[in-house]
DNA sequence: ATACAGAGGATTGTATACAATGTAGTGTTT
DNA sequence: AAACACTACATTGTATACAATCCTCTGTAT
């Protein structure tokens, strides 16, 4: 029972976490020789390992040269960002429509929650780190799409989060954000998809405009 | 210059394209040591080549058990049409926005081509293989989105091909299809993103109902 | 007859060895 | 001095061998 997953998995879902915490450099080598040397086993199961990163592109793979940690470019983080918009406004139109009764009280039951955490201890870290994404995890799962599910959760956020734009971008005070929650889950609740939609639309959108703004601003740095 | 690419990566697409073509059915077993007869060379890249093919969500491998081409349920069809649905709309708004007026003007050519083409040899055929594909590719890439093309492109029309769900559902005239596409190019050169949208959202919507319908009636029939 | 248990075979996971390719550093030439 | 070529090294791609796990078939017991 502890030794259920191979080892190549058990490679895989360390560097993963390493790399989206940042441990590991974006542009950075992995080297498979160097993999061995300090997770043990061989080179057979390191490989692996780095093909499961290529395939959730957190690493670029090139033949017979390596693999590095990916190292995104703006474009490629605003086009992230973009559809990562749309299909999380996509997830909640369909939460509106399919999450269960029971569902949509927890989720009311979950802002409460936050609403508590925020006023007791100014809460602002707790609320950013796992509140905010427990908020967005739900209306996925809610949209009752699993295909939708694993391309956000799996595969965007991850890279996402490794760049921390989102912590920047949701600096905004918590209250704010936790207004803009509240009023998503209205408009599930009264099972209003196209409201509830525009609703997570614009809530995301500010991030966005916030990236593109950095993008301006760090272009035109360089550019002098 | 011939034998640039790696052994893994020419069995990965050989059998890919296999797969897509239904040459291998879906759930038949991919066993490594077949795979060694088939194409000659060693195991290891053939489980590289099995490895790539899970990560384009072609085959699911289970630890010990080995790799069988995904078979997928209508309800899973269904979710990946819809997220195909939503991104291949937002395609159509971001090419009106983001398309130069010579790219327009080609896809307008394109059409001109195409009509020509249906009305010489009532080519319904070729009209279905590559000029609706040929179409749709224009305005993925007319969005200026590398992510969004490398989703839509790269992981779903694979397996929306495999189930050959489009070729039925794009079994309406092709006179009719050519005039919604007409209309599409008409809203991106007017630069009508909102327009635009809606109208590809229209395109595409037919072919999800009409997966539903099948969905009802195949569920219904195996219910008996 | 059916269900469960165990052994054997088959398949995958891992380790090691060899081959092919890319990279860097040095030496020569212009 | 700069640019090109060649050589040596390092790293990845591939092949083979061994270990661990799973699937199946057979035999026994209920």
């Amino acid at each position: 029972m502890s030794d259920n997953q191979t080892l190549a998995e058990k490679v895989f879902s360390e560097l993963a976490t390493a790399i989206v915490r940042g441990e590991i450099s974006p542009g950075e080598r992995l080297s498979e020789h160097a993999l061995v040397d300090r997770y043990g086993g061989s080179r057979a199961p390191m490989r692996e390992a780095i093909q499961k990163l290529e395939a959730r592109n957190l690493v670029v793979r090139v033949p017979h040269a390596g693999a590095r940690v990916v190292s995104l470019s703006l474009e490629e983080l605003r086009d992230i960002y973009e559809v990562r918009l749309e299909l999380e406004s996509m997830a909640c139109r369909l939460a509106a429509e399919r999450m269960t009764d029971g569902e949509v009280a927890a989720l009311q039951e979950l802002l409460l929650e936050h609403a508590r955490t925020i006023e007791a201890d100014q809460g602002q870290s707790y609320y950013q780190k796992s509140g905010n994404l427990d908020f967005h995890f739900r209306i996925i799962e809610g949209s009752k799409n699993r295909r939708l599910h694993q391309m956000l959760c799996g595969d965007l956020y991850h890279i996402i989060r490794m760049y921390r734009y989102q912590t920047s971008t949701s600096s905004k005070r918590p209250q704010q954000a936790l207004g803009e929650h509240q009023r998503i889950v209205e408009a599930i609740a009264a099972r209003d998809a196209e409201l509830a939609e525009l609703l997570m639309r614009r809530h995301i959108q500010a991030s966005l405009t916030n990236l593109e703004q950095r993008m301006v601003r760090e272009s035109t740095e360089s550019g002098i």
